[in-house]
DNA sequence: ATTATCTATAGATCTATAGATAATGC
DNA sequence: ATTATCTATAGATCTATAGATAATGC
C-alpha cells in the first residue's frame, strides 16, 4: 500500500504511516498505556492465588480473598475471570507449562540423554525448594490427569523416549519407569517440604531414617537413572556433572 | 451393691468385682442399643464424607452435603463432630490405619522382607482398583506430613529397615529408595485412576506409552524390587508369588 | 468515548445452635 | 429421665452483578 510505511512495528495500531527514525525507539511508548495496567492487575490476580490455592486448595480459597491478596478491587476479579474455577485451570496451564518450557531452554544443550533427565529433575526439585508455593502446587496437581499427560508428563515421556531410542537407558518396563522417575520427584519434594517447613511431625519418622536433606536433587536424580538403568557410578557421575541454568534472568514478567 | 448383678458386662462401667463366668455370653444383648444407633449413624457419616472429600477435598464439601448423602438430619453431625475439619482428620486417621493394619496381618507369615514389600505394593494398588473413592483419598493425602510419617509410611519404613538389615536389600541411598517406594505406588494409582475413570485426557498419553494397566501391581512391585537392589529376575519372581490375601472378610465394620 | 477499576448489594449458600420430636432404658 | 435424632433458623460468608468513579486515548 504506502510506499515508506515500514519501520516501527507498533504492537497493533496500524498508524503513522510517516517515515520515522528507524532505530527501534527504545521507548517503551509501546503498551497502549491501560491495557498495562490491565495485564499488572490480571498477574497479581493470577500471583495471589497461586500463593492461597497452592495452600489450601481451590475450594478453600474465596474470591475475596484473592482479590484483598492482589489488594485489588472485588468487582475487578471478573473482568479477568468467569470464575474461581477459571483462574485455578488457568494457574495450573501457565504455571506448569512455562516450568516446562524453562526445562527445555536448559536442556536444549545437552545431548546425553541421561543427563537431560537428571538435569530435569534437580531443577525441579530445586525449584521447589526456592519457591515451596511452586512445590506445594506441583504436589497438589502433579498427580492430575493434565499434568501428568501434558506438560511436565509429555515431557518426561519424550526424554525418556530418546534415552530408551539411544540405548542409554535399559528398562524392562518404560511405563512403570515413568510412573516411577515422576512420582518419586514429587515423594522428594513433598519430603523437603513437610520436612524444613512443619513444626514435628513428620521430622520425626524422616530425621529416624536420618533424612538429611542434602544434596537431595543431586541423589534423587542418581536413584532414577539407576532405575532407568544406569550403572551406579555411572549414574551418579551423571547426576553430578555441572548444573546448567536457564541465559536469562532478565525478562521478569 | 447388689451381688448377683454381674454378666451382661456393660461396656464401660467398672462395676461388679465379682467373679463372673468366663464363657464371653455370645448373646448379642451387649451393645445398650441406642449407642448401636449412634455408632450406625457415625459410621454413615464418615463413609459419605470420605466418598465426598475423596472426589472433592475437604474444602469442596459442605456438611449438609455430607449429611443429605448420609440420610441423615443435618443437626445430627454436630452430635458426632466438632466440624468438617474433626471428621476431616478422624477419616485420615482411620482410614489409614485400618489398612496399615490389614497389611500387617496379610504380611505377617512372610519371611522374606523382598516378598513383605512386593506383597504390600501389589495389595495397595489393587485396593485403589478395587475402591476408587479409597484410592483417590489416598492420592490426596499420600504426600502428608502425617501419611508420610504415620500409619503406612511407617510402616514402609519399617520394612525396608528389616530388608537392609537382613541384606536382602542392596540400596546405597535408603532415604531416597523410601521415598521412590511411596511415590512410585501412588503415582500408579493416580494413572490407574485416571486411565480408567475419566473420559479422555490422560488415556491419550499413556496410551501412546502403550499404557496397558495390567499387571500394574506386580509390574510396579518388580520395578521396585530392583530398586531396592534386587536382580530383575529376582525381582520379578518375587513380585508374582502367589499372593496371600486377609483371612477375615467377616467382621465387616 | 472508551475502558478498567472500584464500591455496594441482592441473593444464595453454609455453619452452628436452639428447641422439638421420637425412641430407649429404667 | 435420658439420649439421639430431627427441623427450623439466625447470622455469617460468598458469589455475581449493577452502577459509579477514575483514567486513558482520540
Amino acid at each position: 500500500m504506502t510506499t515508506t510505511t515500514n519501520r516501527r512495528t507498533p504492537k497493533r495500531t496500524p498508524r503513522t504511516p510517516r517515515a520515522t527514525p528507524s532505530p527501534a525507539p527504545v521507548v517503551e511508548e509501546r503498551e497502549p498505556r491501560g491495557a498495562r495496567r490491565k495485564r499488572e492487575t490480571r498477574a497479581r490476580l493470577l500471583d495471589a492465588a497461586l500463593r492461597l490455592m497452592a495452600e489450601k486448595g481451590m475450594e478453600g480459597v474465596a474470591i475475596n480473598e484473592i482479590t484483598e491478596a492482589a489488594d485489588v478491587g472485588f468487582g475487578s476479579f471478573y473482568n479477568h475471570f468467569e470464575s474461581k474455577e477459571a483462574i485455578y485451570s488457568t494457574l495450573v496451564d501457565n504455571v506448569f507449562e512455562e516450568f516446562a518450557d524453562r526445562l527445555d531452554r536448559i536442556a536444549a544443550g545437552i545431548a546425553d540423554p541421561a543427563e537431560v533427565v537428571a538435569v530435569s529433575v534437580r531443577h525441579t526439585i530445586l525449584r521447589a525448594r526456592q519457591d515451596p508455593v511452586w512445590g506445594r502446587f506441583l504436589i497438589r496437581e502433579g498427580f492430575s490427569a493434565s499434568t501428568l499427560s501434558r506438560g511436565l508428563g509429555h515431557r518426561l515421556l519424550r526424554d525418556l523416549g530418546n534415552g530408551i531410542e539411544a540405548k542409554r537407558f535399559a528398562v524392562a518396563d518404560p511405563l512403570i519407569g515413568f510412573l516411577a522417575v515422576g512420582g518419586t520427584v514429587l515423594s522428594a519434594i513433598a519430603a523437603e517440604l513437610n520436612y524444613v517447613v512443619p513444626g514435628a511431625a513428620a521430622t520425626g519418622l524422616l530425621a529416624e531414617l536420618g533424612f538429611n536433606g542434602e544434596h537431595l536433587p543431586e541423589r534423587t536424580a542418581a536413584m532414577l537413572l539407576q532405575t532407568l538403568g544406569l550403572k551406579r557410578a555411572e549414574a551418579e557421575k551423571v547426576a553430578t556433572r555441572p548444573l546448567p541454568v536457564a541465559e536469562e534472568p532478565l525478562a521478569q514478567d
